[in-house]
Parts: C-alpha cells; structure tokens; sequence
DNA sequence: AAGTGGTCTAGACCACTCG
DNA sequence: GAGTGGTCTAGACCACTTC
C-alpha cells in the first residue's frame, strides 16, 4: 500500500502525545520496544521519533529514554507560506482581495531576491487580508515574470494564490526563507490597517521557490501588532548544540 | 576516534557550498558516488545530507540528485537563546548590565511558563543589552527558584547568563520555544531605549529547559524595531510539504 | 551491569526523474 | 531504461544513563 511506516508509527506517537497519554515529561517506550509492537526495524522507528523531535514534540538524550516535551503541536514554519492555511488552523474566517496588480520593472532588491536580471518585469501585487472581517494584514508580493500570467488570471477574491499556482499549473513552492522583524506603519499600510501612522507593525518576508530552486515570488507581509504571534521551537535534533560544560 | 563520521562528510560538504564551489542551483554528487568517496556506507551520507537540508542548505526531490539552495548559513533559532553568541556572530561588540535582580512571588504566567506552583518565589531580571554601545534589547527574565542563587552570585555585567550557569553550575539548556510578535514600547522601555513611547519593537520571549524538560527561565526580549532581523529557513525536511498536486 | 540511544554497515526494493 | 533518492531490514559496536 502506499502507507509509509515511520509515518504511520509517527503519527500514533503523536496522537498518544497530543491526547495527554503521556504526560510531559514522561518517557517514551524505548526504540527496541517500539520495533517488536510495530513489527518493525529499529531503524525505521528512529525516523519516526526523529519526525517527532522534529515538531518539537519530544527530546532526547544518549542512555536516557526519549521524553515528552510539548503537548501541543506548534505551527510549523512551513504553514507560514500560506496565510489561508494558517488562519484555517484558527477556525476563523479569512477573505482577501487583490487591490492592484501592476507589471512594472523590478527593483533592485526584488531583483535581486527573484535572481532575476535587472528592471525585468515583475507583477507587482498588493493584497489586503481580513481575519472576521478585521484587516490583518498588508501583503506585497512580486512575481516572477514566468508565473506572471497565471497569477493575473486568477479572480480578484483568489483564497490563496500557491495553492491555485499548484492546482492550475503545477507550480509548487518547496522552500523558503523567512525574514521577521518589527516596523512602524506607513502612511499606506495605516489607510488598509486602520490603525494610526507609525503604529507597530510585524514584518515577515519570504521568498518561495521551486524543488529546483527557482525563485517564485518575494512577499512582504504586515500584520497588525496584536494580531499573531509566531512560534518556532527548537529541538536538539533541528540545532546540535555545541555547547560544553566545564570547559577549563 | 572521536570524530564522527557522518559530521565529517556534512562539514567537508558544507565547506564546499559556502565557499562557491558548488553554485546555488548545482546538483550534489549522489549518495553513491559520495559513500564510494569517503569509504562510508550510503545510510551514514544519509545523515550527513539530512544535516545541511536541516540547515536550509540543499534540498531534495525523490528520483533527482540534491541542489544547492543557499550559500549563507543562516542564524539557526539555537542561537536565539544567546544574545552573547548572536552579536558575536555579526561581530558586533556586546556590553549588558544588570538593572534589577530581585525575588518577588511569580506572576500568573510566570509560574505557568515555568510549570512553578503559583506564587513560588522567583529572581525577576531586568537587563539592558548594547550593540557597539547602542541600547538594543531590554530583557526581562524570569529565573526559576532553583537557578536563582546561582544567577545572583554572578557579576552584574556578566557576558551570557546561560553560558555561566553551563561553566559553573552544570546547567545546560537544550531545548526552547520561542514566540515572536511586535508590540508598542512601554514607559520604561522608551526610556531605556531611547526611542519615542509607542514606537514598534519586536518581542521575542522564550522558555529555556533542561534536558529533561525543567524549564529554567521564561524570558520577554524587546528589541528597537531595525536593529535585528530573525531568519528562518523551512527546508522540506522540517516542514514536510502535505500539499498535492491536481487534487480533482 | 543492564538498558538505551547514537553511530554505522551492507544489503534490498520501490517511486520518481531524466535523457 | 538507467540513475537517484525514499524506505526498510537485521545485524553490530560504542557512549552514556541508571540502578
């Protein structure tokens, strides 16, 4: 069948987890128990647990049984290149529109991020997001000249542009890199927001690309201070620390 | 030796990458040529590639060789939980001073974040942080009753807290959640600052914890809005993409 | 001393990409 | 169809924790 076995192991430790079966701080069953209930390898139980360890969700240490960190399972970085995904996961209800769609030359910086030659023609598109009918946020987005069209041909109240992009053209985004930082609102962001000039404002910026590396789109995001928090969690897996006790 | 086989391939291969022998875009040697290069089997490359994707360096696609996706290494979220190794890294120098050390019974949040019983005494902090004698971040922490001696025997312009517990008392954080939003400067934090009430910062609070899960302290970081960017970047194998295409 | 996770090997089959 | 990465197995030895 095309269920994979480290997920499906994964996924029952997760429900375990998230359901309070244990508690945190509680150990887990150790990997060669794990293998005989699941009739598995012990090397295909480590990628299950390092799944986990991934999410934030357990840790570990050499000689010591795994143990429980977190209950709750944290917004991963992945969902933060898709607002329409994100604000699903709240349950409240998102609306979007475009204001404008312009193709204008790029920018430096945009030419730059989209590894594009100078002053070619982005689209350019500003785009107010509502959550409940609060304006949340203010997204500037340039498109690469090569998804330009498909963007343009989308309806003016699209709920989210990658996942059309995926849908309509087989174009799918596979990574990004995000910026954050905060800022003070401008004259404009403040009309679409409103909110006064100079308000707080938290900035995220990405650029999506393709499996192949290929720059998509470059996007600026404000949102109202107030209304999201971002969460990352590290785990010992996703940053090895290098840290020594004792050093002298 | 002490050497570890599979840290030993990544950093020879991170190497290569960040010093432009392989172009953002190359393909990878396969996992096959490199095994036969450095004499390891293919699961230990496995794990020396799953290193630099976990670090935003290459990616993958079943059935293609691995690209180069980037050629910075970027901040990882580890470093968050040290300002001092944080500014060292953008060489920058670092002064701090304490301002305030005193016990006074946690808040509501204070004993929840740091699974105390409500009202356990804990040592509140508050300390400025300068970036080439710059007011940059206001701190202010919350260390658990356990660790508070220790933190107040240290001098009041110590350089890291976290490193002088690790040296001195053997207590090593391993794992932390960090939250991130913007909020309007407060009185106090204005005039530490030196910037106008209301203007934007960018918070970042987290909870530091012991290897087993005992959290340390709860910390609220404010930065001036321009003075610090964080960088995230998802790679597909943090963030594993759930997203088909052409669903109907 | 026993148990547990960290590392490593040498195979195997499959799904997918690419020429 | 050949090449490549994704998954999986069944062993092995070591470093570390725990009792």
């Amino acid at each position: 069948m095309g269920t994979i076995r480290y997920l499906e192991i994964a996924g029952a430790l997760r429900t375990a987890i998230l359901s309070g079966e244990y508690a945190v701080g509680a150990q887990l069953p150790s990997e060669s128990d794990l293998a005989a209930r699941w009739s598995a390898s012990r090397g295909t139980v480590r990628q299950a647990v390092a799944t986990l360890a991934a999410e934030g969700l357990i840790g570990s240490r050499q000689g010591a049984r795994r143990i429980v960190l977190r209950h709750e399972r944290r917004h991963s970085f992945g969902e933060l290149n898709s607002f329409a995904q994100w604000a699903e996961g709240l349950g409240q209800e998102v609306t979007s529109r475009f204001l404008s769609r312009v193709r204008r030359p790029a920018t430096a910086e945009e030419a730059e991020r989209l590894a594009l030659a100078p002053d070619t023609e982005i689209l350019a598109v500003l785009r107010l997001r509502l959550l409940d009918g609060e304006p949340t946020m203010v997204e500037r987005t340039a498109y690469a000249d090569w998804v330009a069209a498909a963007v343009e041909a989308l309806p003016d109240d699209v709920r989210s542009v990658m996942d059309s992009l995926a849908n309509d053209s087989a174009i799918v985004a596979h990574y990004g890199e995000h910026l954050i930082d905060a800022l003070p609102a401008g004259s404009e962001d403040a009309r679409l927001l409103e909110i006064r000039r100079g308000s707080p404002l938290l900035r995220q910026r990405h650029v999506s690309a393709t499996a192949t590396g290929r720059p998509i789109e470059w996007t600026d995001d404000r949102y109202r201070a107030g209304s999201v928090t971002f969460s990352v969690s590290n785990s010992a897996v996703a940053t090895p620390l290098e840290r020594r006790t004792g050093e002298g």
